[in-house]
DNA sequence: CAGTTACATCGATGATTGTCAATATTTATG
DNA sequence: CATAAATATTGACAATCATCGATGTAACTG
């Protein structure tokens, strides 16, 4: 759409047909999803429960190797866990952090 | 790691072992890859680049579809080369984009 | 019940971010 | 060189965010 030179000279429009797939809702869901790993310290955080050998976490254990304060990790996973990236169990007093498959699919899907 | 309870009742640790994968600097290198799609305008703006027909998507036709100004799209589309995201041109007075396959790849493979 | 431990919430603060109007810069055209 | 068009940069402002100390809450222990 858009501009065609004015003069004949040059008949060639600057742009291709632009198609908006993409619905306002969904690009804000999804740049939740994104916003979610878009902090060093939540990538991190994420890795570890990502990574860990049994599947899953103690949040008593993710403060230390971050280096960051109990309210800032507790933060952190909140967000994490509300975009949808990882489940969390409650067991006694602790709490404990897995992957959520579900979100990780939504963002490889996104960038495939 | 952490935390044995101090009582033999309990010999159980809160937590297994904590391997920190992801060093400092590359959780920081990635986040910015991420903070670049983590709003619903560059997401937007990523997705009309990445489906162009042509490849290739001119700045010109960028503004009216996501509803922005002028100055607001380039600061975007200058977030999302930065990131590595996208590829720019200068051809005569137009700038064309297309997807970065490098940047992307990173993105995919930080999911994968 | 009193004490302790793990985690969450609150309130405050400094830093970053998205946005736009105004202006500068670059490139092409007469 | 003067003008016009596309994009970049600047400056300002409101909003959001990361962080932490202090405090609240829930669960276990004796």
């Amino acid at each position: 759409m858009t501009k065609t030179k004015s003069t004949l000279t040059r008949t060639v429009a600057c742009c291709s047909a632009v198609t908006d797939t993409l619905p306002d809702a969904a690009a804000l869901d999804l740049a939740r999803r994104f916003a979610a790993l878009a902090d060093p310290v939540r990538l991190r955080l994420f890795n570890l429960v990502a990574s860990s050998a049994s599947g899953e976490v103690c949040a008593c254990d993710l403060a230390e190797p971050v280096g960051k304060s109990q309210p800032t990790i507790s933060h952190h996973m909140k967000l994490l866990y509300e975009a949808g990236l990882v489940r969390r169990e409650k067991r006694g007093t602790w709490v404990w952090y897995r992957v959520d498959p579900d979100g990780l699919a939504a963002l490889r899907s996104a960038v495939s």
